[in-house]
RNA sequence: GGCGGGUUGCCCGAGUGGCCAAUGGGAGCGGACUGUAAAUCCGUCGGCUUAGCCUUCGAAGGUUCGAAUCCUUCACCCGCCA
């Protein structure tokens, strides 16, 4: 890949929803390597498959010899982006100074992957909180506040959203904006920074950078956003049963995180493809017409699943999680199951260990976190939608057998068709 | 400052003294059909030691055998008039 045509291939990928002077942009990129960044706030332990959409951008940039800066919002963090809805609980500095470092992590296989396998660019890393705490509010104010018009900073979209709303905005959320900008500037005098990219909520913080940096130095640089992801059905993109999809192993397993993309509905699948996938052009078009010959075979939502869990979880993840998938959906039969396979699939899908006495079948259906409470237990089983060992339970209360532990002290529980755990037998 | 209207379960929204854990819609969950899809249909949808019991209708107090429904005070929201 050359570097002039990257722009051709986010805009084939539809990752491109808006952007600055695209001939002026062609033209930079094509004159050599240039140095580009995108931002994330530590506003949770971790980030989610929201966020993934900016590292394909990213590793896009990087594969066409581009030099990329990540920026932790250690600062940006502890003021909050203005959401549409309503304003944001502020977090505690340690507990902002801990995420930034674990996000920090997290970004590893994105970016540093390639660079140390294909010799692409290293990731350069920083934190705003460095060239942001030290400054105090006079030279805050006098130097980089006189740039900004309140008229044009209460015209953004994010800002105007919020002050036609019950909500209002404080000023602390309302000056954001400049902070972000301001990042655009410091990484513009420190790294050469020339381009920011980010979501297409971002379109007001990215121009603002823009024009700070053109007021402060007179550099003419760059921004590019990416669509916002959307699902047929109308839904957020990004959650699943138990809430956001994070990135983290911890919060959610590799194989809740396969499971997610392969649960993806066709429409989706189809429109998410060219977003996530690195395939090869044609490949991807022979993916999507093949889905339309043969949707049952769910090619798309296994591609999807496969490419990224990959990237985000590793190879042996991917197989791990794939496995789990085969054994627990694949076949009726689970007492043909090794207690390895067993173990392996359940300690994926999510399992708890019972002690001593052997608690009810409705008691070990919320204990696994299936059902949130007794009550809800009983309602499933009524329902019929309660399994152990993929065999429709009847009675809420009564406890499993000694015939019905599988290889390795198992017993496999579903609530409907797709949530399952794990129940082990302890010593 | 004056007058009036409002605050109900995840969301919207009925309910003006007992038949109300509270109509209806949406979301969610389960079942059927399928492809671990979508659409559709059916069921379910506060908690519990579940033929019963407990806690809910902005908050606190009161009237009553009995209150989401009546009274008092407080908080917040929305109109109209100054």
């Amino acid at each position: 890949m050359t570097a002039n045509d990257v722009l051709t291939e986010l805009h084939r990928r539809g990752l491109i929803a808006q952007s600055t002077d695209e001939e002026a942009l062609r033209a930079h990129l094509a004159e050599g390597p240039v140095a580009y960044y995108a931002g994330f706030d530590p506003t949770a332990q971790s980030l989610h498959v929201g966020h993934l959409l900016q590292f394909m951008v990213l590793r896009a940039l990087q594969r066409a010899g581009h030099q990329p800066v990540v920026l932790v919002g250690g600062a940006t963090g502890l003021i909050g982006d203005p959401r549409p809805t309503a304003e944001r609980q502020l977090n505690d500095r340690g507990t902002v100074a801990g995420w930034v470092d674990r996000i920090r992590e997290q970004v590893a296989p994105f970016l540093d992957v390639p660079a140390q396998r294909d010799g692409l660019p290293a990731p350069v890393y920083v934190n705003n909180l460095d060239w942001t705490a030290p400054v105090s509010a006079i030279d805050f104010l006098r130097d980089i506040g006189k740039h900004f018009r309140v008229s044009q900073m209460l015209a953004k979209e994010a800002v105007s959203a919020r002050l036609n709303s019950e909500a209002g905005i404080s000023y602390t959320e309302f000056s954001y904006q400049i902070l972000q900008a301001n990042d655009f500037r410091e990484l513009h005098q420190r790294h050469g920074v020339t381009l920011q990219t980010g979501g297409s909520d971002q379109w007001g913080n990215l121009t603002a950078g823009i024009d700070l940096v053109r007021r402060t130095s007179g550099a003419r640089v760059h921004a590019l956003s990416t669509p916002l992801v959307t699902k047929s059905d109308g839904t957020k993109f990004g959650k699943s049963e138990g809430g956001a999809v994070w990135l983290d192993p911890a919060l959610t397993s590799p194989y809740a995180f396969f499971q997610f993309w392969l649960n993806a509905d066709d429409a989706d699948a189809r429109a998410w493809l060219p977003l996530y996938s690195e395939r090869p052009a044609e490949e991807v078009e022979a993916l999507i017409a093949e889905s339309v010959e043969r949707p049952a075979a769910r090619g798309l939502q296994r591609a999807l699943a496969e490419e990224l869990t990959l990237l985000v979880h590793g190879p042996e993840q991917l197989r791990q999680a794939e496995a789990a998938g085969r054994a627990l959906f694949g076949r009726d039969d689970l007492t043909s199951l090794d207690a390895g396979t067993l173990s392996a699939a359940l300690s994926e899908a999510g399992s708890v260990d019972v002690e001593g006495e052997v608690p009810s079948i409705a008691v070990l259906l919320q204990r696994t976190g299936l059902v949130a409470s007794l009550s809800e237990a009983r309602r499933t089983v009524k329902e019929g939608g309660a399994y152990l060992n993929n065999e429709r339970v009847a009675d809420a209360d009564a406890v499993p057998g000694d015939d019905a532990w599988l290889a390795g002290g198992w017993l496999v529980l579903r609530r409907g068709k797709r949530s399952i755990a794990g129940v082990r037998r302890g010593a």
